[in-house]
RNA sequence: CGGAGCGUAGCUCAGCCUGGUAGAGCACUUGCUUUGGGAGCAAGACGUCGCAGGUUCGAAUCCUGUCGCUCCGACCA
């Protein structure tokens, strides 16, 4: 490509609208333009980037075995009420209606779909194991969009899904797509590491998110250095000891507490419980009904293993007058003692502890000498706490990190419940018996992913693209463009060369000054740059300069070989 | 949806408080000079000051409404 003839509208300032370095970059690049908010165009070099990008996860997805389809984007609702995520999504989910008022979903994955394919097209247990992809623009009704194209109402992603026999067949499918996310965010050239997984309202145990480490992500990674333990702050669980339990009186004790409402106000005198040794009550209204949540005073409720608990994400806090409705008290004064009416679920880390302070659910009173066992009898046990920085590792006891970063990729364990049972994707099993697929699904955010890679990959100058998915390997930069000329003459033919081996190569023909040329290139990041000028051409030599790196005079008669040497390393040489 | 801020040339922004003929830099067009890291000079083109009302002799400026954008929070199947 002759840089005159395309589109690359770099800038030398940033537009005001990006927030993020890689946004920023996207922009001053050329890559994309903001139509409005959550929706952006992609220019030619943008194009260029994620079909690199699509491409190897067509390729990656191909080797495991994958099919590849095309969904509709389309979808209509009953399938998705089918399924119950019509209600479980809700406001996520972009609908309209046709001239003929019926309603339609734009799709923001595939389940779905992929499920009444596989209910009318898979028969028999000879079919399975299948694995579909497709890489489609999808669709979601984001509250707010940021950060450019990582969280966007419309977006590119690669979505599979896998349909197998039984449980083990399931869990190898898994581990095959598990994998080639690995070989996908490698190739890539992203640093990146696979967390467990919430799984939310689907249960089960078995979900891994591909993280790419950046203080800009949106979600918070705990992990181990010494042992490789890592998992989404939303599933991370710790080592950390239960609540001691210590000599107490044989019934809770109530005392008064006048004006005192918060966990803080209470560690202090005349009281002086410390937050330890106190009870946190929370209520939320699940399904329309209040239930009790207990963590300790000193701990932070994890909302996303609640739902997990609760089974469902239709919860929200209660508002004050709810809560004084269901317990007579308000928030401050609240507790479990003696609570019948209203499921209570405890963190694990108060099991067994006794001599606890809490609400006694009568404004201006708490209980001490609580045990939990004997004074809240029917609370049910779970995982509810979020893990902290510095708390002992699960499994190896060393202590645990937290670090931001940015999902790319995730792998999920479905199982046959949540859309074979519910959409009839049944098979004949050798045994005669019908039975249930179980479904995996998979995805990768292609257009996030194309963004973390900038995110990750540059310096001061601008972007430092991977070879791999560099919009242009090579850029050949000649300083003085007259037509005839013998640094114009070396560049053409250089040019040619280089297209006849199949390299992609961009020719700067604009008539530029140099350093408008030097500027450009390095803000778009080409990984080679092949420089032309008078000067070296003097001593018939042109200047190898990989970005980011050094430059060396090659002689120009050696010069494509050079660059197929280089290219042939990856850019490393 | 709550809180905060911003809408003026393609981009970055000044002007608004204190009402009086629409500004700068970059980009763009033309010419000359320049030519190894975002050149200089000269000339030029580019605006319903987000939109709609209102106040006023007069509104980018003050008031009301509205739309949009950005940030923080709630949301993220």
């Amino acid at each position: 490509m002759r840089w005159s003839q395309t589109l690359i509208p770099t800038l030398k300032e940033t537009p005001a609208e990006a927030e993020i370095l890689s946004h920023k970059l996207l922009l001053r690049a050329g890559l994309v333009r903001k139509l409005t908010g959550g929706l952006y165009t992609f220019l030619p070099l943008g194009v260029r980037v994620l079909r690199k990008v699509e491409q190897i996860v067509r390729e990656e997805m191909d080797r495991s075995g994958a099919l590849e389809v095309l969904l509709p984007t389309l979808q209509p609702p009953e399938i998705w009420q089918q399924s119950g995520r019509y209600e479980a999504i809700g406001d996520g989910l972009y609908k309209l209606r046709d001239r003929a008022k019926k309603e339609w979903v734009m799709s923001p994955t595939a389940e779905e779909v992929i499920t009444t394919l596989a209910a009318g097209e898979i028969n028999s247990y000879r079919q399975l194991p299948a694995t579909f992809y497709q890489i489609s623009v999808k669709f979601r009704d984001e509250i707010r969009p940021r950060f450019g194209l990582m969280r966007a109402k419309e977006f590119i992603m690669k979505d599979a899904y896998s349909f197998d026999a039984t449980e083990e067949a399931a869990m190898s499918s898994y581990r095959k797509m598990y994998d080639a996310y690995q070989r996908i965010f490698n190739r890539c050239g992203l640093k990146n590491f696979p967390v467990e997984a919430d799984t939310g309202v689907i249960g089960g145990n078995l979900s891994h998110e591909f993280m790419v480490p950046a203080e800009t992500g949106e979600n918070e990674i705990v992990f181990c250095e010494a042992c490789g333990y890592a998992a989404n702050l939303e599933k991370a669980t710790s080592g950390i000891p239960k609540t001691a339990a210590r000599e107490v009186g044989p019934t809770p004790e109530k005392f008064a507490t006048p004006g005192v409402v918060t966990i803080e106000a209470l560690t202090k005198a005349p009281h002086s419980v410390p937050a330890n040794r106190q009870i946190k009550t929370l209520v939320f209204i699940a399904d329309s009904k209040p239930v009790l949540i207990l963590v300790r005073g000193d701990d932070q409720l994890n909302e996303a293993k609640l739902a997990s608990v609760l089974g469902t994400t239709v919860f929200r806090p209660a508002e004050t007058p709810e809560i004084f409705d269901a317990l007579g008290a308000h928030p401050g004064s609240l507790g479990a003692v003696g609570v019948t009416k209203f499921p209570v679920f405890a963190d694990e880390r108060l099991r067994g502890a006794n001599g606890m302070t809490t609400g006694a659910n009568e404004d201006g009173f708490h209980f001490n000498k609580v045990s939990l066992e004997r004074d809240i009898p029917g609370a049910r046990w779970a995982d509810l706490r979020t893990v902290g920085a510095g708390e002992p590792c699960a499994k190896c006891a060393k202590p645990l990190k937290i670090q931001r970063g940015i999902e790319v990729g995730h792998v999920f364990m479905i199982g046959s419940k949540k859309y074979s049972e519910k959409l009839n994707a049944y098979y004949l099993a050798e045994d005669g018996t019908r039975k249930p697929c179980v479904m995996g699904c998979y995805g990768i955010g292609i257009t996030r992913t194309l963004q973390s890679i900038i995110e990750q990959s540059n310096d001061k100058d601008g972007i430092v693209w991977p070879l791999t998915v560099a919009p242009y390997q090579v850029c050949i930069t000649p300083l003085g463009v007259a037509s005839g000329s013998a640094v114009m003459q070396l560049a053409e033919k250089i040019y040619a060369e280089l297209q006849a081996r199949g390299v992609d190569v961009i020719l700067d023909d604009r008539d530029e000054r140099p350093g408008v040329k030097f500027k450009d290139a390095d803000l778009v990041g080409f990984p080679i740059r092949l420089g032309i000028g008078e000067k070296s051409l003097a001593k018939g030599e042109v200047e190898l300069k990989r970005r980011g790196g050094t430059l060396t005079p090659v002689l120009a008669a050696a010069a494509v070989a050079k660059v197929c040497e280089c290219l042939a390393a990856g850019g490393a040489n």
